[in-house]
DNA sequence: CTATAATAGGAAGCTGAGTTCCGCTTCCGC
DNA sequence: GCGGAAGCGGAACTCAGCTTCCTATTATAG
């Protein structure tokens, strides 16, 4: 119990030696390079390979991440804090459709560029419970699923749990290289429009 | 080049011997054990588990196929041939919009109880492609989506392979444990339709 | 500048699956 | 029945990833 204290944001004991700099360097990059690694491959990107990225060894970054899934989380928070900055300018908009539509494709397109993200929404459920509680995004859907529906555009019975859950169908879609997003984000939208709404313009189906 | 023949629906040399009975038995058996094994635990079922529960050892699954993924693309046609059937059941019915609704939930529901084909159908495109192909599910679906949308039911800009990518979308939610499949089927189902079509009553929400 | 605790690095260990292998058993044709 | 090919079982092997561990290095307080 010699308080080896975790070396992240945990306040700081001041009594406690503060980080090593060079500590703290290093933990940015392997952040960064499990960012672009798992972007690409997904939650099965290897250990090794994020490592040699960030131009470190294994052990440092089992010195920041005790653990791969510890490591996951933290990225899926990053990429939940994005989520709500996304929420908030959407929600500065004026047009109560026009912003939730674009707080939807624009959450979509992040996970077409990310694997790992659309992989921890449809196969970590507790992974992202946890990543969504910590930011407040939930809120803010709730305020532009909220503000839409009093306008009239979306339907009464849609409630905000279903935004999460239908982001999460969506991306589903994105992996199939043979599939174009747009497409689905439209048929979902349209799922969602207050009944006579005017539907999304489906982009053309690609021949194959 | 000698003709070890896959012992499986491949016309018979009559030149060969039949295959053993037992072994066609055990054949039998390991499928039934795969798939509900598979059913529960998805695609990482083990091959131990799916062995012991055919009464088997390992190596007698591997005699019959030689690979995991064999194993897994046999199913996954089985499975599509499932479909297939419903869609025929489907067909039958007389209300385009009816038979539509029916087999999107029918297919849906199967998925529900049955890991690994919302699996397959998320993380295997090509299994899935070739699974379908031999099927002629295709077909079938693209006879009830144009019927559908004959009786202006149906949106005209759908496209017949909009709906096994949508079944892959939905399979994503079915995985995530409190969400009601039921919801996000109707939802999708509205998005289908022509403009001013009446909308699916939700089925209210479970609070948690 | 020195002492020393914090950190880095990366080879080695561990683990959990899939797959192979081979001696034993069972079915089938004669 | 008998011979032998076909099939069976399951211990052992393989391999790929994650994790540990121990030595060498480096930043920082004094």
């Amino acid at each position: 119990m010699s308080a080896a204290a975790t070396p992240s944001q945990t306040a700081v004991d001041p009594h406690e030696r503060a980080q090593r700099s060079d500590a703290r360097r290093n933990r940015g990059r392997v952040i960064a390079a499990a960012r672009s690694c798992m972007a690409r491959d997904g939650l099965d990107a290897q250990m090794e390979d994020i490592a040699r990225r960030a131009g470190v060894g294994v052990g440092t970054v089992y010195r920041h991440f005790s653990t791969k899934d510890e490591l996951v989380e933290a990225l899926a928070a990053d990429r939940f804090q994005r989520l709500e900055e996304l929420a908030r300018e959407a929600l500065a908009q004026d047009d109560p459709w026009e912003s939730f539509e674009q707080f939807i494709r624009v959450s979509a397109h992040i996970q077409t560029e990310d694997r790992a993200l659309s992989e921890v929404l449809t196969s970590r459920p507790e992974i992202m419970g946890r990543a969504a509680q910590s930011v407040g995004i939930l809120d803010l859907v709730s305020r532009l699923l909220g503000r839409a529906q009093m306008a009239g555009v979306v339907r009464k019975d849609a409630h905000p749990r279903d935004v999460p859950m239908l982001m999460c169908a969506l991306a589903g879609t994105f992996r199939n290289p043979n599939s174009d997003p747009d497409r689905y984000i439209g048929i979902v939208l349209d799922g969602l429009r207050a009944q006579g709404g005017k539907y999304t313009k489906l982009p053309p189906v690609a021949d194959s």
